[in-house]
DNA sequence: AATGATAAGTGATCAATGATCGGTAATCCT
DNA sequence: AGGATTACCGATCATTGATCACTTATCATT
């Protein structure tokens, strides 16, 4: 369904099963830079230097390789926060690991325009939360998990502020979705030191979880 | 440039000059439901009741309908605020003010998509804040500008919080149109009571922007 | 080494899209 | 009524995503 054409690919010419790499690698550069409706798959094809038929051997479409695209920001943002977020029971540790997010979209442009900012076949936008039934996409699911776990052990030790963790996790997320966002969309913008501002944002928002006091 | 086709139209057929102001509406509801690029000239003529090639009478291109869209949703949010936001003194005052940004949002879905959340023809994805030079459509610059005058005045005033009030006014956009666009984006999520959660997340921007004690 | 099978790739082509052009009919002003 | 202008449409173009039949290269087997 998603794998090599069909059975084992025997290296022809001078690309062998990478093939499906490339394709993706040149999506994911001209996607994040022109947008999804701004690349042509003959513009894909001949980034990767086949012809645009060739890519249909690939993926079913042009919607599959945003897709798959999509599925990986996901994986790879999941990977990060299972790996960083240690259990937190101080505001400075809540927004470290806040900041696993917040970094992961900007040091990854292209896969977070493309796996979250970017209009999707069904005009819908998606965003890097939670994924309703009726996507396809599936992947990502954990990804808000983890961070509502994370804040639901506050609340479940005492640590936390307000009644409701999931309210509280559903801000924070939309929270920080609109700062990466933002700082990707328009970089042309007098912002303040980015560092600062993530910072503050970051701490703004760990706070809100976990009044510090 | 943006008026009528050309000199004062005359009446023909059903139609008159409106005939501009429907195509705007229509394409506004089917952008908002279907996404821009899933929505074709064909069927914005259709859903109007004339050909195709009419709208090329009306707009230069299917761009610059949405265009126009966009800067409408801006003025009239500008409008909103300029109206709803008194001098704010205390975080309640401000959150008043920032509920004007997210209501607008809510209550036009379509508005906030076709303006904020569309990928725009040059892979940008637009949002609500200032535009830099190179943005055609210049509008809504002061829609920022009334939120970090809120905020310079509480600085001013000795009632803000942190050093740089910019940065804050940064701070507190992001974390509004982090909130709309997931809650316009999502329809489908579980979400926890809408108003509890837009008035949580308020209060909390308020408060960074002005410690309440 | 010849053979058949399969994988990988390409040129030609299709329907749909955004956009343009010339022509037509309706309206207005004198 | 006549001339000019306006509003509109049918036909058409280039480009897009996608499909097809066909060729070429590689491999496994004899």
């Amino acid at each position: 369904m998603s794998g090599t054409p069909l059975r084992s690919p025997r290296k022809a010419k001078g690309a062998g099963p990478e093939r499906r790499e490339e394709i993706l690698a040149a999506a994911l550069r001209l996607f994040g830079q022109y947008g999804l409706y701004g690349v042509s798959t003959r513009q894909i094809a001949q980034a990767v230097g086949v012809s645009q038929p060739t890519l249909y051997a690939y993926f079913a479409s042009k919607d599959q390789i945003a897709a798959e695209l999509h599925a990986r920001a996901f994986r790879e943002l999941e990977a990060r926060l299972k790996l960083g977020v240690r259990d937190a029971d101080t505001p400075e540790a809540v927004a470290a690991g806040l900041r696993i997010y917040v970094d992961f979209g900007l040091e990854n442009p292209d896969a977070y325009r493309v796996a979250f900012m970017i209009e999707g076949p069904h005009g819908r936008v998606a965003v890097a939360g939670p994924v309703d039934e009726s996507d396809v996409s599936v992947p990502g699911h954990t990804a808000f998990d983890i961070l509502r776990h994370m804040i639901a052990d506050l609340h479940r030790r005492g640590l936390g502020t307000g009644d409701d963790p999931e309210r509280m996790a559903q801000s924070v997320w939309a929270g920080m979705h609109g700062l990466v966002s933002l700082l990707i969309a328009r970089p042309g913008f007098p912002w303040a030191d980015r560092e600062a501002l993530v910072d503050g944002h970051v701490r703004m928002l760990a706070d809100m979880a976990m009044r510090r006091d």
